[in-house]
DNA sequence: CTTGGAATGTCAACAAGGCTGACATAAAAT
DNA sequence: ATTTTATGTCAGCCTTGTTGACATTCCAAG
């Protein structure tokens, strides 16, 4: 409505509401597609995608804290703390007392835990580099882009830490 | 660790498992961003993500049924009663029993659906726009087909039937 | 040293929204 | 007349989010 038919406007992009809803439908279509690996894994453990998140992230920064996991998953600590005392109860993570805080448990896979990460990372990443590799160098450039210009300022801190494994 | 140290190998992308892993979780936090305006708008009224892919699909093909309708969310009848049933017991939605066939209910927005749907829709595209804008033309194409080829096929199916409206 | 607050994590209870299974009804198809 | 299809409903389960209450630990101010 307020973009019709201006072929060289004030940007650079002709938006369409049309165009700008093909992609709402297609991140949502794509993000199905993109957890329904990980999904069917996690179901025949009885898991969730909340024990994914957290034995992704477990995974990335052995050692870190509950707090810090919180901050990551932008979920409440309640909620966390559910799954993590499954995934403790199964032997995949283990919680260990901190010794210079002892208020704080940082968290490590076990064993185990790291043969369903490996598995759901690898399944993930199957799927991943099978769309790279359909879409083509340039496209992955440019959907990295779009990806990190969607993210909540705080979620994009989130994401460039883990990038430079910053603490 | 299988694609070590091999500048132009077999393919054209060099894609280590850590790249692979950076774009998960890139997918992971613009998703968050993406559903974050949305499930504001929706909790003021007390109403879900469930709501939202309703309300969204039945103005993208007004007079759906409500068959069509799962297939394209890909949840149980159940589910989606629950949540059809509560948006038109609140008046934004409205079923007519078919005039062909009469088991079917053809589902239509009313007045008010429209404009919360407008509302939602709103706040959606104008941070899909600003990701775009960012990110500039050739990034948008790059993230579409790199979201194409991430779709399950059946999903990938669904997303073009809504592309072209083919009935 | 004691006391009070802040930080960290746990337990309990509730709600949303998925799921399955069983069953009812109406209408279409055979 | 019988079967199949489309839809709705009830009951119950699970995951995963929420808030509230509470225990533990640390630290700093008195």
């Amino acid at each position: 409505m307020a973009d019709s038919g201006r072929p060289g406007g004030e940007s650079l992009l002709f938006l369409t509401d049309e165009q700008l809803r093909r992609g709402i439908e297609a991140m949502f279509f794509a993000y199905q597609g993109f957890t329904a690996d990980p999904d069917r894994i996690l179901a025949e453990r009885g898991y969730g995608r909340a024990h994914h998140r957290a034995v992704h992230f477990i995974n990335r920064r052995p050692g870190t804290t509950v707090n810090a996991l919180l901050a990551i998953l932008g979920v409440t600590k309640q909620s966390l703390n559910r799954v993590l005392r499954t995934l403790i109860e199964d032997g995949l993570v283990e919680a260990r007392v901190g010794t210079r805080d002892k208020r704080e448990r940082h968290l490590y896979l076990t064993e185990a835990g790291a043969e369903l990460e490996a598995e759901l990372s690898t399944a993930q990443r199957d799927r991943m580099r099978s769309a790279y590799r359909a879409a083509g160098p340039e496209a992955v450039a440019g959907f990295r882009q779009v990806l990190e210009a969607m993210m909540d300022p705080e979620a994009m801190r989130r994401y460039a830490a883990l990038k430079d494994g910053g603490s």
